[in-house]
DNA sequence: ACGGCCTATTGAATCGTTTGAATAGGCATA
DNA sequence: TATGCCTATTCAAACGATTCAATAGGCCGT
């Protein structure tokens, strides 16, 4: 029986114990490819003596020696934002194939914890950076730091190929458009925008596909009947937005029958606010989201919405990682617009005078 | 100018451009006790390298040699369960005061990764283990093995005393009361009830406290109308059976204005049913959840709920874990249960004979 | 001028693993 | 019997930081 130290179970405690050299323990449980010259009958007690001790390398010898991590870190803004996970899931699955673990940091929408966890992913050598930014993310000087210690970098949720950072992201114009589109097939013409806030890289883009569908189906839309979220503070600060602006909305006596909103929370505060009102939605007013988050579907009625394929951003963010950690050279930045989809729900119909036609749709669709 | 290979900027690199020894620099950078008598132009000279660099310590070889990693291993069943970020802030924040970083990882609800990290982590050192377990955990061989290097376990919602792993959960007894006290309260006296699944450790404490408040208020369960959640695969399931079941209880023909459900979720799909079936909540049936999730919050109605104060069950979590890592002795192990909350919202009113009475009782809560 | 005691800095061992080079047998070939 | 070539195993030098012990110079008191 080893003597230990209170401590860990190491590669010498298991050569000790099988009478072997630690090279060869090494060789063996790492699967080098020495080891196919060690005799088998030495490779199982090697193997029988590290399951009986209960070893396990330590990574940080082994990276120490190897100068690999096999660590890529990923920086999410805000991990309550039901946009992180998804997109997380998506990174993991692309990049446990190639045997890289990822090491997922929270920054809590804080500015101060970001930097704090880009300088730990940077001192725990990751190998790459993947940061998952649903919205504003001011740049930091710490990417500087990035660059002179060769780390690759890749974002996801903003376009910052003109900073020379690949990008992966949804087509925000194409989703605009097709909430826009979906609206005027119904056959609605007076509708309401809820704009995303300034900060928001999204919100741009998303707004020039509304302005699109809105021009090609030939409807005008009332500039009084467009709104501008204020600057967010926490993901769920756009349901506080949605319901403010729906209670405007009606204030103004304006006619509408839809409401196009920002993201799927705006659109829940939105039949929050009309519902309050003494208002039905479809029946009254249509009202669609963007993202399909969770809240989304589960709601009563479930919203209409345009979802972000998010595990597919994910994986193509690990795929140009691992390219970026193959061959070593430089690249000019990339740029990945995925392609949104119409999600139809219940939150939406033909406008009220055609009310019969839209419950019939209503009962086929639940 | 350091000549260096094209990888990381170390120790040497900033010892050689600024002509100290490695150790000095190290002493100065790590504000190790001995730099208080190193020269303060020294120190600025150093730091200022270091800076220009663009240098980092290296967390593997630095936590080799200090032979700490400080580091807590923090694994989530399904991180998309929405019960798990919360819980996990609460431990970051705990964590974080003592200097520790959690390495959060995400079994995604499967056993083969839930293993696969729990190896991760004990390759990586982490001092100890908190596992976020929503549900069904069922107990691995690796548990032995984190025995085996010392690691000290806690766990976050489910009791594993009897095994001997301190447990933090919320007082699922007290919840199912407080639910079923804030109905009878109301003046409901039927009430329907759709337990969690036999599987999941929250299920019987809940159910418990449901039929005990029953018995205080001196009201009878039909058993017809108590209904048990099928074996749960993924976190949002629980939204079909409360639809499914919901659906049922209609179709069953007997009389009731209330519906406890097990989950927010399956609250949620309770209101779905309803509504489909041209019935209104609140002013028909009264409904409540349980966790207080997003989507209870957001949905309109808004879900009555019993919230379960996930961040201080994260932050006893990790206040036990640092206790148990200071002194080194083992300590029997602990349980808290943290006491849940009554959230009122509008999915809940007074039955329907006093509907008068409940409709003003709305209007002053929004 | 000498020991003693500061202050400022450095040498060298160490953490646990990997890995290229080295060793020691065994066996066949010349 | 020397030579070469297997096979099975071991030596020893890294990897990059930390830290204890050691050093070198400066200054003081006697």
């Amino acid at each position: 029986m080893p003597q230990r130290k209170s401590s860990h179970v190491t590669l010498q405690d298991v050569a000790r114990t099988c009478g072997f050299a630690a090279s060869t323990v090494s060789i063996v449980l790492s699967e080098a490819p020495l080891s196919r010259n060690i005799a088998a009958a030495t490779r199982d007690r090697i193997r029988a003596a590290a399951q009986e001790l209960g070893y396990y390398p330590d990574a940080y010898a082994r990276s120490l020696r190897r100068r690999r991590s096999q660590t890529i870190g990923v920086l999410a803004y805000d991990l309550s934002d039901p946009f992180c996970i998804p997109t997380m899931r998506g990174i993991q699955a692309g990049l446990q194939a190639a045997d890289y673990l990822p090491l997922l940091m929270d920054a809590q929408a804080q500015r101060a914890r970001f930097d704090g966890y880009l300088q730990m992913i940077l001192e725990r050598r990751a190998e790459g950076v993947i940061v998952i930014a649903s919205w504003i993310f001011e740049e930091t000087n710490l990417l500087a730091d990035l660059e002179k210690n060769y780390v690759p970098v890749m974002i996801v949720g903003r376009d910052l190929t003109s900073r020379g950072i690949s990008s992966v992201l949804v087509d925000n114009e194409a989703g605009g458009a097709l909430a826009m589109h979906h609206l005027t097939k119904l056959g609605h013409r007076r509708i309401a925008v809820i704009r995303g806030p300034e900060e928001l890289f999204d919100s741009e883009p998303r707004w020039a596909g509304v302005q699109r569908a809105a021009l090609e189906a030939g409807i005008r839309l009332d500039p009084k009947l467009v709104f501008q979220l204020p600057g967010l503070v926490d993901p769920t600060s756009g349901f506080e937005g949605g319901l403010h602006f729906s209670r405007q909305m009606l204030a103004l006596g304006r006619k509408f029958t839809a409401v196009v909103a920002f993201d799927d929370l705006t659109a829940l505060g939105v039949v929050r606010g009309l519902t309050e009102a003494g208002l039905r939605v479809p029946e009254d007013f249509s009202v669609l989201g963007f993202d399909d988050v969770l809240p989304a579907e589960v709601a009563t009625p479930g919203i209409t919405t345009i979802r972000q394929p998010l595990k597919e951003m994910g994986l193509q963010a690990a795929k140009w990682m691992l390219e970026a950690l193959e061959r070593k050279v430089d690249r000019a930045p990339r740029l990945y617009e995925a392609s949104p989809e119409l999600v139809v729900r219940t939150s939406s119909a033909r406008p009220a005078r055609q009310k019969g036609k839209s419950k019939k749709l209503l009962q086929n669709r639940t």
